[in-house]
DNA sequence: GTGTTTCGATTCAAATTTGAACGCGCCGCT
DNA sequence: AGCGGCGCGTTCAAATTTGAATCGAAACAC
């Protein structure tokens, strides 16, 4: 409990560039998604994270989970995309309760067109504006940064019941085939 | 119009990295900023700006800009904070379409009662987590990108007309005193 | 001075997101 | 078997976000 370290200039220019250039970056490709395809960030983001699954399949939690999104979000979501072809439902056999949303070929095949130009402006807008040594600090600091927040609640909280974190195998998500 | 050069597994790994990181560190933030203050990231950001701004005011599309956010929804959410008390809106006396949204003094007493746990988990969950090289890294390399982006749709399209692209003087952004 | 064009903010309807229930099936225990 | 705790996905209402109009005021050109 003590006085909170506040930033020093350098951590808050970090913090800044940290967030702006997300913002940035994502609301590019958001409109770029839309325009060209009629996909929003969210709708690529799933297509990408299945395509890279076994089956091309995860259940309802797992892929929001992955997606750090909510899951009457991904219902939603999913729930659009089965209106548009983009990907299928199929109940679990072994368990009742689960749902997989599976990708379909259409889904497949957008992917696949859709990706060229994503990936292109990442690289223009973001990765290939970072020196290689800057590239390897963001996979390695937020890499870690992030594993430790998917873990748990930062705090030496006992596991306790109810929330169970994410697991999940960290499928490659970026790229389309 | 190359066959597009793909991610290798570094730069992936950057990738997912840099989204997954945010949405995680943004989820906690709104989450906790809700919780112990009533504020949503978007409204805490706009206090933060304020207060670092020249009298606690900026114009709509300043600030809209700066956060990176649309204008109608920064209307609305103007709109939310004035009901709370925590904003206030101060027409231009030189140009009658300009209005300026000015910090209250609750906005800032709130701003000063939510900073330091913000601060705290930003720390916590990011900066404290990365070395030195990488807070460096992403100061300057994400720093760069957003300069970029902040410019002007990448191309070499010539500044064509309708669009002035954000300007304003990068306000310090985090720390509400 | 008019007419036109651009800018600044708001409005409005539609789409999406959020978070708290809800319904139901799995599990372990007795 | 029967019971209670939970996990999984969905539903629902409310809050928010989005983007295309809209309205008025400035800036410019003639």
């Amino acid at each position: 409990m003590g006085h909170t370290r506040w930033l020093n200039e350098e951590e808050k220019r970090a913090w800044t560039a940290f967030t702006t250039a997300h913002a940035l970056l994502y609301r590019r490709l958001e409109q770029q998604l839309k325009r060209d395809f009629g996909l929003s960030g969210l709708q690529y983001e799933i297509l990408a994270r299945l395509s890279g699954a076994p089956d091309r399949e995860m259940r309802m939690a797992e892929l929001a989970c992955a997606l750090v999104n909510s899951k009457s979000g991904l219902t939603y979501q999913i729930g659009q995309m089965e209106k548009a072809g983009l990907v299928r439902r199929r109940s679990c056999p072994s368990d009742d309760r689960a749902v997989f949303a599976v990708l379909t070929d259409e889904g497949m095949a957008l992917l696949e067109r859709a990706a060229p130009s994503h990936v292109d402006t990442v690289r223009e807008l973001l990765i290939d504006v970072l020196t290689p040594e800057q590239v390897r600090a963001l996979a390695d600091g937020l890499g870690e940064a992030s594993r430790r927040m998917a873990a748990g609640p930062g705090e030496a909280s006992p596991p306790a019941a109810g929330e169970a974190a994410c697991s999940g195998a960290e499928a490659v998500a970026d790229r389309g085939a």
